[in-house]
RNA sequence: GCCGGAGUGGCGGAAUGGCAUACGCGCACGACUCAAAAUCGUGUUCCCUUACGGGAUUGAGGGUUCAAGUCCCUCCUCCGGCACCA
């Protein structure tokens, strides 16, 4: 009998594995197929510590099941790796990012491998790859064809860090995600993709999907989808209406039942408007001043307290409700990127009351609750009333007396009539900020056209680099460190930009911009399925087999960022045919983090990280795996805690001794052991529904009740093929010691029992007094209540605790519990 | 502010309305050992009791039920998301 060594055994059937090819994937018709996928990670130049392979140890486990259940398993892994930290990364090291992410990727391959997972490698992908990238530059294409992706030059977030615009998606907080500077607003020619356009999409769909509630609630707020009016007004030059300007207005509004008491205007101070509006006023200026002001105030996060601040532009919006003349004001509450920019206010609204009083701003009271002691604070202007629903209206005239709910809709007629306003749907949700002025990405394949001879002769404005030239390879330089210009580091490469338009053949310029580090990202689950299809980004007939990732693991900051992307570009693929479902991913599950023991987040910064390859170096890979599923509930985040990992080796020891130092074990026995029953359907069950903590406890206790059992062959077996997905190598090597010559990972997963649950069993019976324990009792488990009853009477203890009592009720619930209850 | 999730031993955590604290760590004692480590065994929610026993207990308070960690209401705390969003 040989000592447990991890060591030996991993390496060992690692390369067995490896080449005898069990894991490899295939449309086999005859077998239904399962796609599970952890999202792949960005190979960084820290590598990855023990918290990176939570996701991926799971969906092995899965995925391993899922085979030996007789799917058909895709479960492949590749590489996101354009973008700033790996261009970042290569900046620091002095070395081309193409090198820096070849090392990253070999050291997280190498790493990953260190749990032996089941992934096809034979599909391996890497965004960086020009045969991968091809295609992502090709569902760009096919988009700038249908107008989905256009030139703008509206300000967006500009990072002075990284020196580049970013997308809404990638701030947090008003601050750069990746490196925390305070973005700026930046007007600069950029490429955006229509997002919007699948706003409702994006949000109507996402009631059928198996997505935890937070992640769709999250979506639902990011999209922010809300229905109201705009309103439409001239601006005025003085109060008496005098002299107008050319200007117009336009405010939205979703509480619109209380427009009739609009007695201002506010307008956000960093408008587009904002110049044209304050020109020529009197104390220009002065207002100027204050405007500029607030933007820096507002910058500088000083309003997170909730104070108003605001200044009178001088001019006045003529109220087309009949309202006379709005004075319009700068406020600091106001955001230039929701709605308009552009508020009516009312004393309906807390904001716009606190803004009002704090101006002496006059105000207006059309909307009073029933309470009629509060309604009198109302009409005093004490309090601010803004319930929508159940206020009751006093204006219109032709309308008032009823409540806002009930005039919500004969309202938006009304003004709607009048043509005062129009019904619009506003989204939080911004169109895509799409280009990046860096070196590490994938070019935007067009060209700008300058036509033929001298300039200006027009040209054909911006012309598709055509799909046989795809893909436009990202050229070599030497210099890749960002310019700063708005401009990326490809523009100073004249042999790379210049080239022949491919519509007229005149003077052109490639784009320079490229994509943002999400582009990749958004389509690889599709990759995966035909990932060396040279003619297409996936087989029709391939894709149909696969279609839809079954269950997609990964974490939770992803719910507003690749999570949306990706949706958006699949169903824009489902438009154009090039897949055949509507969402990507019909089971997403979170994978909670692993902090350090400390608490803290593990960062090299703190020196709390904990390496995967000492751990399993130390322990063994199957440990290493048992324990991380071990640790808590999967969703949840935890410790890393050095000490309890010893509880999963102990465990795996005990079972290897089981084994192999069981002489006294019987034949081969096919009866059915009705126990094993109840843990192969909790096993599966837990596995099914990721809960591997409990998966893992009922596997130690079933490996307790074996040993205590002189377990049989049959027993043995069902329990190492339980066991084989969270510890593949110690069950190889053990089922290969019973005599086997295959791999325990192609087995038929074990089967639960029939004879389960039957009829006429004996079973122990709880006996509760007065709802409290009393007791057990064995009695069959078709008996009826007074059989129960009579048995549970005359049971010594039972009696004995009933003594001098009477018996007034009892409950039966059938195999469950017996309640007497007594005076 | 709005939305989502969670509060259970010394710690991580378990529990289709039916024996709360499974499983693991740690700790205590015992076996083995000259000794230690490892391993194995026993015990381990808290309080009272030498013991036998008894009492309390799932963030707080109320409710439904024969029976509540679990369902309902009010509140507190923590975590996560969104937010001067009109």
């Amino acid at each position: 009998m040989s000592e447990y060594d991890p060591k030996k055994i991993e390496a060992k059937w690692q390369k067995i594995w490896a080449e005898s090819g069990i894991y490899k994937s295939s449309e086999d018709q005859d077998r239904p197929k399962f796609y599970v996928l952890n999202e792949f990670p960005y190979p960084s130049g820290e590598g990855l510590h023990v918290g990176h392979l939570k996701g991926h140890i799971a969906t092995d486990i899965y995925a391993r099941m899922k085979r030996m259940q007789g799917y058909s398993v895709l479960h492949p892994m590749g590489w996101d790796a354009f973008g700033l930290p790996a261009e970042n990364y290569a900046i620091k090291h002095k070395i081309h990012p193409r090198e820096a992410v070849e090392q990253n990727i070999a050291r997280f391959k190498s790493q990953l491998n260190l749990i032996g997972p089941d992934y096809d490698w034979s599909r391996e992908i890497n965004t960086t790859d020009p045969d991968y990238y091809k295609w992502t530059q090709w569902i760009f294409l096919q988009m700038f064809k249908k107008g989905l992706a256009y030139e703008s030059n509206e300000p967006i977030n500009w990072c002075p860090s990284c020196q580049t615009g970013l997308a809404n998606e990638d701030l947090e907080n008003g601050k750069c995600e990746r490196c925390g500077s305070q973005v700026v607003k930046k007007p600069m020619r950029q490429w955006v993709l229509k997002i919007t356009k699948y706003a409702d999409r994006l949000l109507d769909d996402l009631e059928a999907l198996n997505w935890p509630e937070f992640i769709k609630e999250g979506q639902r707020q990011w999209i922010g989808k809300s229905d109201g009016l705009l309103f439409k007004a001239r601006v005025k030059d003085l109060p008496d209406g005098k002299a107008g300007t050319k200007i117009e207005l336009e405010t939205f509004s979703a509480h619109y039942e209380a427009c009739y008491a609009d007695t201002f205007v506010v307008i956000a101070p960093d408008h587009a408007l904002l110049d044209d509006l304050i020109k020529g006023v009197e104390g220009e200026k002065e207002i100027r001043n204050k405007v500029e002001e607030i933007n820096i105030k507002r910058l500088q996060d000083k309003y997170k307290t909730g104070e108003l601040e605001g200044v009178f532009t001088g001019r006045f919006l003529d109220d087309p409700l009949g309202n006379g003349h709005l004075p319009i004001w700068v406020a600091n509450f106001a955001v230039t990127d929701y709605g308009t920019g552009v508020i009516k206010c009312s004393a309906h609204d807390e904001q716009d009351f606190a803004f009002a009083k704090k101006y002496n701003i006059p105000i207006k009271i059309v909307l009073v609750p029933q309470d009629q002691e509060l309604k009198k604070r109302v009409e005093n202007f004490e309090v601010c009333y803004s319930d929508m629903k159940n206020g009751i209206l006093l204006e219109p005239l032709n309308l008032s007396g009823k409540t806002g709910a009930e005039l919500r809709d004969l309202i938006a007629e009304y003004v709607i009539e009048n043509k005062w306003a129009k019904r619009v749907t506003m989204y939080r949700l911004r169109d895509w900020v799409f280009s990046r002025q860096r070196y590490w990405g994938e070019p935007i394949p067009l060209i700008h056209c300058d036509g033929k001879g001298s300039p200006p002769t027009g040209g054909c404005g911006v012309v598709a680099v055509p799909e046989s030239e795809l893909p436009v390879k990202l050229p070599e330089v030497k210099h890749y460190e960002p310019t700063g210009t708005g401009e990326s580091p490809l523009a100073d490469i004249p042999e790379w930009v210049n080239v022949k338009c491919p519509k007229c053949g005149g003077k052109g310029r490639r784009e320079t911009n490229t994509m943002p580090q999400w582009a990749g990202s958004s389509w690889y689950y599709l990759r995966f399925v035909d990932p060396h299809n040279e003619g297409v980004l996936v087989d029709k007939k391939i894709e149909k087999y696969w279609a839809g990732v079954d269950v997609y693991v990964g974490g939770a900051e992803h719910v507003t960022r690749h999570l949306i992307y990706a949706r958006f570009w699949h169903k824009f693929l489902y438009d154009i045919g090039a897949v055949s479902t509507i969402e990507p991913f019909s089971k997403r599950i979170g994978t909670g983090l692993i902090h350090a023991s400390d608490g803290r987040k593990m960062s090299k910064r703190w020196g709390n990280v904990a390496n995967p390859d000492e751990v399993i170096e130390r322990w063994g890979a199957d440990t290493f795996r048992l324990y991380e599923m071990f640790l808590g509930p999967f969703a949840d985040s935890v410790a890393w805690n050095d000490e309890a990992i010893i509880g999963p080796r102990r465990f795996l020891e005990r079972v290897w001794k089981m084994v192999t130092q069981n002489s006294k074990r019987k034949t081969q026995n096919q009866s059915v052991d009705l126990k094993i029953s109840k843990y192969i359907r909790g096993i599966s069950s837990d596995i099914e529904n990721f809960k591997f903590n409990t998966a893992v406890s009922k596997l130690m206790i079933l490996s307790r009740e074996l040993e205590n059992l002189v377990p049989n062959t049959y027993n043995l077996e069902t329990f190492l093929k339980l066991l084989a997905p969270f510890a593949p190598h110690i069950c190889e090597e053990l089922w290969h010691q019973l005599g086997h010559t295959d791999s325990i990972h192609i087995q038929k997963w074990p089967q639960v029992s029939e004879l389960t649950g039957v009829e006429g069993n004996v079973i122990n019976l709880r006996v509760q007094i007065n709802s409290r324990i009393g007791g057990s009792i064995f009695v069959s488990s078709d008996s009826s209540e007074e059989e129960v009853k009579t048995v549970a009477l005359s049971s010594p203890i039972i009696a004995k605790r009933l003594e001098g009592k009477q018996v007034l009720r009892v409950v039966y619930k059938p195999g469950i519990v017996l309640n007497v209850l007594t005076n």
